[in-house]
RNA sequence: GUGGCCGUAGCUCACCGGGUAGAGCACCGGAUUGUGACUCCGGAGGUAGCGGGUUCAAGACCCGUCGGCCACCCCA
């Protein structure tokens, strides 16, 4: 094996793949589509500060996943970690927010992590998100439209919602005093990760795997508890319109997301057949955002779902049927044959647009052709040879089974080929 | 950044201190003249990740290193 091996994480998605990611891009596009939704696309590369102030200083992503580097200027850039810093950006700086803006975007993000199931350093995320609309039938929109996205990929039973308010900013300022104060006498039944985020991102603490911690939550406050009216009654509204359209959910009061711009909802959509990653969508409300990064105070609400996560779902559910890499095949022997099928077979393509129509190359006996012709796939094989070049004619080979009473093999006039084709395909 | 498991043919894996490292699948060729599959016969393909050590002898044991997978952490 080269030393010139891919970098670590940044995977390459091979023929075998591209099917899977074809088929749910395609369900995708098309549900986004049929709520409304516009595709933006941005740099894949933004100026460091941009998600220095989005995201938040102190999260693991800005601290010590990020592909940074100074460019010739000098001025420090990073590959994005994410995409609705750079979708608010561009929405601000490209004058997109007079009016409401539903957008949606797909591409690759970059994050320093140790590679793992579900997780590379180069993934792929597709990110919707929603400008302009404050009130809580918005953030249902999203949630349903991720709901119809799992029925149309056949996932819906894999994959379940969790949903939590975490209020605005003074409420969880308020909330959280109250919970270091909380654990900071508690301070030895605290796991060693817990501790250290108690100054840095005290709310992480509520989704710790600590069994401990978790235990000593249940007597800790309650977020619910520092809601204010208006973050009360957009989840319950949120609440009622997704009891009303028969989206189930379950509340999850630990629920707090990593990023520091949310406010009110976060949402996850959930699995358990991944290992270790749960999270195949997840999103919220960031009502601050806009005006953080320099444009009018516009609320928005947005997810993002992992691309590499939702189709190794579908995979380990085998709904991508695959197709056979050639439908008509094209065999010959000898120049002058091969000169005629060219012809012929250039033709049916303009026929047959969505047919493949494969003419060997090569070279080779005939039977090694007729091997690769069935190792295709195809149905059918197109035979010529000297005795069809000499009477303008073309043999016509079915290499599956096929309606009753259709012969194996037949021979038809060159002018009556592409018929011969059309009808085989009609029955 | 930490931990566990693993690197032998294109792929999946055997052999687990001793002869020229094997199998299945895949690949190539042949089994009647111009015809696939099934079957049979034949062939090609490996400095056993890399470096060092132990030993009369190492793919197997030890150390290092690189790479992969999984988990912690974090997140989509």
């Amino acid at each position: 094996m080269s030393e010139l091996t891919a970098i670590r994480g940044m995977n390459d998605i091979l023929p075998s793949e591209t099917p899977s990611w074809q088929y749910v891009e395609r369900a995708v596009e098309n549900v986004l589509a049929s709520y409304g939704y516009a595709e933006i696309r941005m740099p894949l590369v933004e100026k460091t500060a941009l998600f220095q102030r989005s995201i938040g200083a102190v999260t693991d992503i800005v601290e010590k996943e990020m592909y940074s580097f100074d460019d010739r200027n000098g001025d420090s850039m990073t590959l994005r970690p994410e995409g609705t810093a750079g979708c608010v950006r561009a929405a601000i700086q490209r004058g997109l927010l007079g009016s409401p803006q539903r957008l949606w975007y797909a591409g690759p993000m970059f994050r320093y992590e140790r590679p793992q199931k579900g997780r590379q350093r180069q993934f792929h995320q597709i990110g919707v998100e929603s400008f302009g609309v404050p009130t809580p039938d918005m953030d249902t929109e999203l949630i349903l439209l991720c709901d119809r996205l799992w029925q149309r990929l056949g996932i819906a039973d894999s994959v379940s919602l969790q949903l939590n308010s975490i209020g605005n900013l003074p409420s969880r300022e308020a909330y959280r005093d109250a919970l270091v104060c909380y654990l900071e006498k508690r301070l030895d039944q605290l796991d060693e990760d817990s501790r250290r985020r108690l100054d840095s991102n005290p709310l992480r603490i509520l989704d710790s795997k600590n069994k401990a911690t978790q235990a000593l939550l249940c007597e800790a406050p309650r977020l619910a508890d520092y809601l204010d009216d208006d973050a009360r009654s957009h989840f319950s509204r949120l609440c009622d319109l997704l009891d009303a359209v028969g989206v189930s959910y379950t509340v999850n009061e630990r629920l707090v997301r990593g990023l520091d711009y949310y406010n009110k909802t976060v949402f996850e959509w959930v699995t358990d057949q991944l290992g270790a990653q749960g999270a195949v969508c997840a999103g919220g409300r960031y009502d601050g955002l806009v005006l953080q990064l320099g444009g009018k105070a516009v609320p928005a609400v947005g997810f993002a779902m992992g691309m590499e996560r939702l189709v190794l779902l579908l995979q380990e559910h085998g709904s991508v049927q695959e197709r056979p890499e050639a439908d008509i095949y094209v065999v010959s022997a000898g120049s002058e044959a091969q000169r005629e099928a060219l012809v012929a077979t250039q033709a049916l393509r303009v026929a047959f647009p969505d047919l493949c129509i494969q003419q060997h190359v090569g070279g080779g006996s005939l039977k090694s052709q007729m091997k690769k012709a069935d190792k295709s796939g195809a149905s059918l094989a197109l035979i010529w040879g000297e005795d069809e070049v000499a009477d303008n004619s073309v043999s016509v080979k079915f290499l599956r089974e096929n309606a009753v009473g259709q012969a194996r093999q037949i021979n038809v006039a060159t002018n009556r080929l592409e018929k011969t084709v059309r009808s085989f395909y009609a029955s």
